[in-house]
DNA sequence: GGTAATTCTGTAACCGATTAAAATAAATCA
DNA sequence: TGATTTATTTTAATCGGTTACAGAATTACC
């Protein structure tokens, strides 16, 4: 490969130790006296050492690395997440190997597969496709965990975060500000996180004793957000105000507007769900619900590193929604 | 770990064989008769065997791994890099370990460093801070592969773009709309690429026998481009048209106008550069230059398998500007 | 001071592959 | 058919660590 490393007997060597030794003084678990590892640890900087990390694996018979699954990594909402499940993980030096499914339920199957083929240690899933079913199956040969929802089996192996009530803030949001005619396009419903924020809409609604406008079913893709805005504006009986359940979904339908001339928020309020980077950035700016994904994506690599290398990092294991008031409703 | 995984050993023993045997099936090199072949192809399927990385890292002195530093990952314009990369490799059967550089120089050093020191067999960087020169030292050090830039001594390492032609394209297009008064706002001119598309503008002008109304170099953000529109809407002369070095800075740009109440294009023209997923889905929709960055990352990848694992992908090395038109000029 | 308990360190067996070198089997040729 | 060549396979060393076990050095205690 490259110019030759310094190996664990070098060291040894220079340090006039066996190489377990060095190989305990490194690992810190089993008592070495102070004199010794001083002088380990001086040849160790001498000839700048670091472990060769096949031998520690064959030998330990754990990789030192979590496989990623991101349903897309080349998005604003997964981009973040892979970003804080990195940073943590390597400064709990450990390494991410990073499997995309390229926006595919095959793709994630594989991107799976050939993880645990690599045999990582444990798994972050951050999946678009994958059933809690599956997950769940996926759990058994390989330690799983996910954040912004659960699996059978995972009980402790999640970051969550309350949806509903995220749905419930938006919608109760649009209420404050006088809509009557409240409509809202979901995600898939079948999905966690996208039925939880559809049922805290209801339950704003229904407070208010105000009723559903109607409700449409989306994927969270800037297309569906465009199709279904197109359609709500073809119909009679406009509403005043929508909640997307995303902001990828609000911004296709914010160009529809722009558009058709439809004016937002004068004509029709948007609010979205997540709150992307780019959301301030758009004309208008978009009202959205904040999911703090980056911190929920570090907390989740916490999580793992406790759990599954036996670490003690402090842990916040929910987080909150909150309300981001722009310019879009 | 997990339950235990068959060796090679059992393979070996199953098919009748030696373990030796069963390697060469695998990696194929040296010949090995049809009969035992299939006997151990189907030792190999009936175990559902495969090879423990650890084991042929140590033995083979190879990692099999490639380590990708991105300034960031999560940004849509590092996102479809990565994955690029990430998919072209997983196709060639070796896996990437992200590091991402957080958005500072010290973060990409750290993330080289730490990947280094992970014996990755090659890297892959995209990097927003590194100086061609530091490149150059990596390079020493471990074989380093870039996109859409140089570096001395990479000549036969990078997948090259034609940023003054893109440069040139976009500032034409201006012209040819009837533009006399054109501004630009540059990425950090140190940049290669900043600074091709940069010429390839002034060549334009200069062909066209117009002057550059004037030029501010801006760092690739979105705030940055909203720190120079407004100052630009300050100015006494306002130009007719823009060009933003990157669709970012564009984004950020054409917040402010509509802030402003500016409207694009009447008012102002603005056409961007890089052609981001999202730049479709802003009102306006952005004028831009096409960069195809997933391409270009898929091209480094297999560059990078063809040379450092003797693979023979075929190879396109060269990628060229495209007029995106839409709605901002 | 002697023995037991405790702390520290060394020995050596693994982990599961790759690969040169040696051994064997098969094919070719006179 | 026996000697050569050539094709295939096995043997065994090796990669660089970890860790159970045993031995040595210290410390504690009576």
């Amino acid at each position: 490969m490259k110019k030759t490393m310094s190996t664990i007997n070098q060291v040894a060597t220079l340090a006039g130790v066996s190489k377990a030794t060095v190989s305990r003084v490194l690992s810190g678990v089993t008592p070495v006296k102070d004199e010794t590892k001083s002088r380990v640890l001086e040849a160790i900087k001498a000839l700048s050492y670091s472990p060769n990390q096949a031998a520690r694996s064959l030998a330990s018979n754990k990789t030192y690395t979590i496989g990623l699954v991101a349903s897309r990594i080349d998005t604003a909402y997964y981009g973040p997440a892979a970003s804080g499940v990195e940073k943590a993980l390597r400064g709990g030096d450990r390494h991410v190997i990073i499997a995309s499914g390229n926006g595919s339920l095959e793709g994630e199957r594989d991107a799976v597969d050939f993880l645990i083929k690599r045999q990582v240690d444990a798994l972050v899933i951050i999946t678009n496709f994958l059933s809690e079913e599956e997950i769940s199956q996926i759990n058994l040969r390989c330690p799983v965990f996910v954040l912004n929802q659960t699996f059978p089996g995972g009980e402790d192996r999640h970051i969550s975060f309350d949806n509903f009530a995220g749905g419930e803030m938006a919608t109760q949001y649009l209420i404050d500000k006088g809509h009557k005619k409240i409509a809202t396009v979901t995600g898939p419903l079948w999905k966690h996180d996208a039925y939880q924020r559809y049922l805290g809409c209801q339950k704003a609604l229904q407070q208010a004793d105000l009723a559903l406008h109607f409700q449409l079913e989306g994927n969270f893709s800037a297309n569906s957000g465009m199709t279904h805005m197109q359609s709500i504006l073809e119909r009679e009986d406009r509403p005043t105000a929508i909640f997307f359940a995303n902001d990828i979904m609000a911004m296709g339908a914010l160009h529809v507007c722009a558009e058709q001339g439809i004016k937002v928020p004068e004509d029709i309020a948007i609010i979205g769900f997540d709150d992307l980077d780019m959301s301030k950035y758009y004309s208008p700016s978009i009202t959205t619900i904040k999911l703090p994904l980056y911190d929920m994506a570090e907390a989740t690599a916490y999580l793992l590193l406790n759990s599954v290398y036996g670490a003690h990092f402090p842990l916040k294991t929910t987080f909150s929604p909150e309300l981001i008031v722009r310019q879009s409703a």
